[in-house]
DNA sequence: AATGAATGAGATTTCATTCAT
DNA sequence: CATGAATGAAATCTCATTCAT
């Protein structure tokens, strides 16, 4: 096993999002505090309303403080969104990595397996993760950021795997090889979705299907 | 050649859409090509704007009648996303009818091929309905329709299928069949999304990735 | 006494203007009567609490109607100061036309002094707009109208002069007849913002001093 | 030539000014330096986006510090605005005093002329004062800081006037006298408004205009 | 003295929809 | 049927100012 990790520059930085300087402790403790209840408050709403339900009003007024105090942390409502993505997407990829190592000696279906199975244990932990990322890609700011998530994912999986020596890459250019790779992982989302539209808890038929023709998929790029 | 057709019960009667009550010849056709200007107004207007900046103030305007007007043909705005969504998809369907009947004997993968090009001349012929189709699904009601209709189709394609004899069924259950045959669906779908989010045009590679990966999928439950 | 005209093409189409398409004598005067209401109430809330202090809200509040009402009217808040202006400005051009064509034989000193003396009565008779043009110059958009109005002013004061005669330009080129026109009316402007500043009803001795001194300096390009 | 001096008690109170309480030297010269940044900060930023434009935020984040403090030397924005008047004003009157010294023996329109053209030396000197000025009295505080000037620049030189014997004040009373002088500062300041308001560097022949003006107009009150 | 953080109080504008005629 | 006009209901964001530390 080698030291490849899935997990590279793995927190983008969310456009938007206003860091109030921190120095001293109490100050940065509170300040985290409330930037914590405002994502909480955010997923909640999503959640009830669906993310195009979500007002700055319905956020300060769950989180239980001023409209206007939202933009001490956030630039804009787009902002909080993508910070409830980022927080919880650091969190599948942090799951992913870990068990990825936990799996010790892996094939390419193993590999697809286990990242997939790393997912699902996060959708379950996390419900209005959930929520935002199965249903809310209705909005736009939360589909785009969805993509280049799923990009990254690629670009760290292909590179996992390529370390690994899983992938033949037969007649395709590398360009070719990346757009397979991708297409894979949007594969993979968009069965989930399907997964869990169905069934909050996530169709066990369907998330077997899912694993099973992302790995079949892949196969024309596996060497074993 | 059986007498078996994709084009079931093919227009879906869209929630709120208002018939006019019809009376009289002359005023019939007066609604029918004002239905269709506002329809044209409204993609055209998404092509432009997308599907997010659709205002009914702005249909009205660019179909040339007062905003008071388009509640005597659609209930509301959300209504005439979805007339919309329903016309082009009929002449979707018949498309991919046409296309099926001049193929003669086929196989699964012939069938599935068929198809997916036959949805791809429409996205070339009919450019507002792909902006609506690929980009517009960041609206509840478009998404919505989206599965709807694919649910449909799946439904058609595999009694079209199953009439032709393709289908072999195995260990799986009508209901896990039914799930397959909307995955995959889906699966195409969401593949068609990525080949034109790449290329208005639609990128090739892509298209063909998922002609290949959607009858590679199906592979498990084709007969021949 | 030849057949010239102050009153050029008067009114300025105001930018931002609505105008709803008025058709049946009712709604038409319906119209009229709220957009009077609304240059009322807005001109009552100036005198009270100065352009700064004009809001939306209080105007609509004030007029005794929605404020989205106000959008119907005027494109935006700053065509409603405008539309009050150019209301009075069009009654000022009225007055010093009809003042004019009184007035008889005409010396460039009895053509000032004439006019001069009509910009008075006005200021009299719509102590609001007196109130708006001398202390609501503080605002950018009335401020810029009132440039303009000047400008316009100037034509056709220079264009009735040249034709009754009274002009000798001297060694003075067009652009700079022009110009002494422009300062001349602008310094008659100042002097009587300076008039209406000490006193609501016109310092007299300055406005005497401010006549004076127009027709003072206009001397300089006056034959008779 | 006499001891006269136009600058008279050159400082005026600028209301709401906080008067660190100073003690400690080190303590003072921070303050000072911390003063004067804010008020070049503030006017690059008037020059950058108009004296409507200008938030205490911006000023803070140009001047290096946070908003908070600018209360600690400013009673509130608009304190701020008026110091910047102050400070160029200062160097105004300097100017002025300056270049009457080094005149000598002067008629009233030598007085005048010299006058002016230091103001526009100032004005070339001062580009940001030169915007606030010109531009700026649409906000009411600078216009209000304006008339006051304005006012004490006609006192001084008034009694300039006098202790040099140039002036005849013929049948008019004390009170007229003063009104005609500072009619004749507000017209020439109006004057310089337009010839910068049309040319940033000062349109020369309304320069020259407005110095012509104001000389004539003070003839009735000269001796010589 | 200095300042990070907090916020009350609005401001403007947009829109879908409904009536009265 | 048609439609001009009217509007309730929000929504987002900005800003000057004030405290607690």
């Amino acid at each position: 096993m080698t030291s490849a990790s899935v997990e590279g520059s793995t927190t983008d930085p969310v456009p938007g999002a206003v860091g109030p300087t921190r120095r001293r402790l109490p100050t940065q403790a509170r300040s985290r505090e409330r930037v914590e209840r405002i994502l909480d408050a955010a997923a909640q709403l999503v959640v009830a309303d669906g993310v195009e339900g979500l007002t700055t009003r319905s956020i300060a007024e769950t989180a239980g403080l001023p409209v206007a105090s939202l933009y001490q942390y956030f630039a804009d409502k787009e902002a909080v969104l993508l910070a409830l993505c980022e927080r919880d997407m650091a969190e599948m990829d942090e799951q992913v990595a870990e068990d990825l190592a936990a799996a010790g000696e892996l094939t390419m279906a193993g590999l697809v397996e286990t990242s997939m199975r790393a997912f699902v244990k996060v959708y379950h932990r996390r419900p209005a993760f959930m929520q935002i990322w199965m249903r809310g890609r209705t909005n736009t700011a939360v589909y785009d950021y969805g993509r280049h998530h799923n990009k990254r994912i690629t670009e760290n999986l292909l590179a996992y795997a390529a370390d690994l020596g899983l992938i033949d890459q037969g007649g395709y250019s590398d360009a070719e090889l990346t757009a397979i790779g991708e297409l894979a992982v949007e594969l993979g989302d968009r069965a989930f979705q399907l997964a869990f539209e169905r069934d909050p808890h996530g169709d066990e038929f369907l998330i077997d299907e899912a694993i099973d023709l992302v790995a079949g998929y892949l196969q024309k790029v596996t060497a074993r």
